[in-house]
DNA sequence: CTGAAAGCGCTTACAG
DNA sequence: CTGAAAGCGCTTACAG
């Protein structure tokens, strides 16, 4: 009633209190507090009420670290990331993928902890997660993380890599994705196309690995394949996947010998593109047809449309973590899903030009 | 050299190796094992490879919670969203923000916990994060998150709230910007605006909290008062922000007495809003003027290109990581800072029909 | 119904 | 240069 000094003092940067103060505060054993918060049945309720009380007012409540220490769980996926976090927002396509990430965290409560590369490296970064698994993406090149994450006991699920046998992970179509679009510039009489790609880590090749890239190649190569060309007939630029670098990019291949068409392995790179042919003056489709990949929800306001492959990002999220969602739970199994793509022709895309020559 | 029994039964879920065990493998005490982790010039170099031979061998890494716990720092960001994660993820408005939010992280090698709320209640999810501060988004109402911040001396900055005195905060000028827009379409003519507003959480007027929301209401009213009209003269719909939501909204604004113009307070809502006013056959901004606010880069590749709002949403994410930086570090400031909006005139308001009547 | 004790795995003064 | 000990704050068998 009066105005006591019951209060902390304000400002001053009291410690947090404990278990053990509460403990004081309520005349109980910690044990005792611990049931209140834990398990509320094993104590009585005139106690519980009284501990429930006396953290009240000292404002307690349990330290989550030292809780996640005792529990060994943390409730928090890890989504591992190839690039920085400021990069890795920068794309659409990571926050649909989040989306269907999100959809399973928020039905398990889970939070999720977005893990960018520590120098460079996210081999570096997994051991100051404190995340009861992660999701690691778009693994470009095996750079060791699967054999860390093996050895290191801790669940994982591999999206949109090369995934070894007995891994959970979960991919796309890329080879039939890729070479259904090329098959659709070659089948509208393309002859002169050339590809803008993503930047894939060192060593791809000299190693075997094959991601995705590797795979769209494959796709690409196949399409060729069926009208006589092989993959030296085809330009290919290989940049980092912002719509900036589209942009150059398109500016660069067009400063040469021209393509009639321009194949990009992102819509992210598309939309640059078709700035880029904007800004030169050039008509999409008339003079250059452009293709993307992905189908993001931006494709279709783009004007013109823009002809992609959709790939369902969402559910790739989802399924990523569905799929360590179990694999925490000790479910041993090894789930492996590779989802479909489909060619969405809308009006980026359409005959070459007649040509002189 | 020969296939003896060295290495761990593969398959076997063997437990993690602790600290100990690698003492026990170099012949050392604990600390040194820690040591040759933490602060490698406090031991002599052959016991430091020693140990991490061992380490390696045994395929040893620190605990991250353990030393979480020790050290009482997680080395990571809470980003406490009002929302379902997958809602979150949604809206480009939030990738941009984490973008901010991501080169901070990026710089300080700081990871990112995404914080949905828990139960419907962000005041729940506090106590399960294991995050060295908050970032606190979008409090359109305050539910207590505020005092449970401050009772338990956790460190955080509100976003697009309604920061009480002496809190660090980062705040763009709502009001200015719904002003401007809404003196922009009035100044072309229009008299009958409709507002397309995000829905704001429960009891918002009645308890006197002045919210990003109600300070753009207060801008709508001040503009419109320059033209002798009252909020009460605008339609005002109140719907969650997405495409689809606006999309819907638009449908059942025309299915009533038609405006001539739409005002959002998202540029997703315009996007639906665009969509359902495609599908009607009306033209825009022909028969009706759309506006925006936010300012996403998608705002530009729309047709017609969206008249909107630019608040710097990037730079109010990297604001607050570099605030929230500064708390955890210890910094006893409060900073608080407004950013700056900007009206964006592009091709989606015009003139209002001319009209029978 | 309640408490004393051990333990989660680490780090860091403190001695030697 | 190295080790024994205490402690971060909690939870959970185990006794009573």
């Amino acid at each position: 009633m009066s105005t006591g000094e019951s209060g902390a003092e304000p400002g001053r940067p009291r410690p947090r209190p404990t278990a053990k103060d509460v403990a004081a505060a309520a005349n109980v054993s910690r044990s005792a507090v611990s049931f209140a918060f834990n398990d509320p049945a094993r104590i009585s309720v005139a106690t519980r009420d009284r501990i429930l009380a006396a953290a009240r007012s000292l404002d307690y409540a349990p330290n989550t670290v030292a809780r996640m220490l005792q529990r060994g769980r943390t409730q928090s996926l890890g989504v591992l990331f190839p690039q920085e976090l400021a990069k890795i927002m920068e794309n659409p396509y990571h926050s649909r993928f989040l989306v269907g990430v999100g959809q399973v965290c928020d039905r398990e409560s889970l939070t999720a902890l977005l893990v960018p590369p520590v120098a460079d490296s996210m081999l570096k970064a997994i051991p100051y997660a404190a995340v009861d698994g992660f999701i690691v993406c778009g693994l470009e090149t095996d750079r060791g993380e699967v054999a860390e994450l093996q050895r290191r006991g801790i669940p994982f699920v591999l999206v949109d890599s090369d995934p070894p046998e007995g891994v959970p992970s979960v991919d796309i179509d890329d080879q039939r994705g890729a070479y259904e679009v090329v098959a659709h510039l070659l089948a509208l009489g393309h002859r002169r196309i050339a590809i803008l790609s993503m930047e894939s880590g060192p060593s791809v090749t000299s190693r075997g690995y094959h991601g995705p890239l590797a795979r769209r190649r494959a796709g690409v190569a196949e399409a060729l394949a069926g009208a006589e060309l092989t993959l030296d007939d085809v330009a290919v630029l290989e940049v980092p996947c912002t719509r900036m670098d589209g942009y150059r990019a398109t500016k660069t291949l067009m400063a040469g010998d021209r393509p009639t068409a321009i194949v990009t392995f992102s819509d992210v790179l598309a939309i640059g593109a078709l700035d880029a042919l904007h800004d030169l003056g050039l008509a999409v489709p008339g003079e250059v047809s452009v293709s993307g990949f992905d189908d993001l929800p931006e494709s279709a306001w783009l004007r013109p449309r823009l002809t992609t492959v959709n790939q369902p990002i969402l559910a790739k999220g989802r399924l990523a973590a569905d799929f360590l969602v179990s694999a925490v739970h000790g479910e041993d199994q090894h789930p492996h899903q590779t989802l479909s793509t489909a060619l969405i022709v809308r009006e980026s895309t359409a005959r070459p030009p007649a040509r002189r020559g």
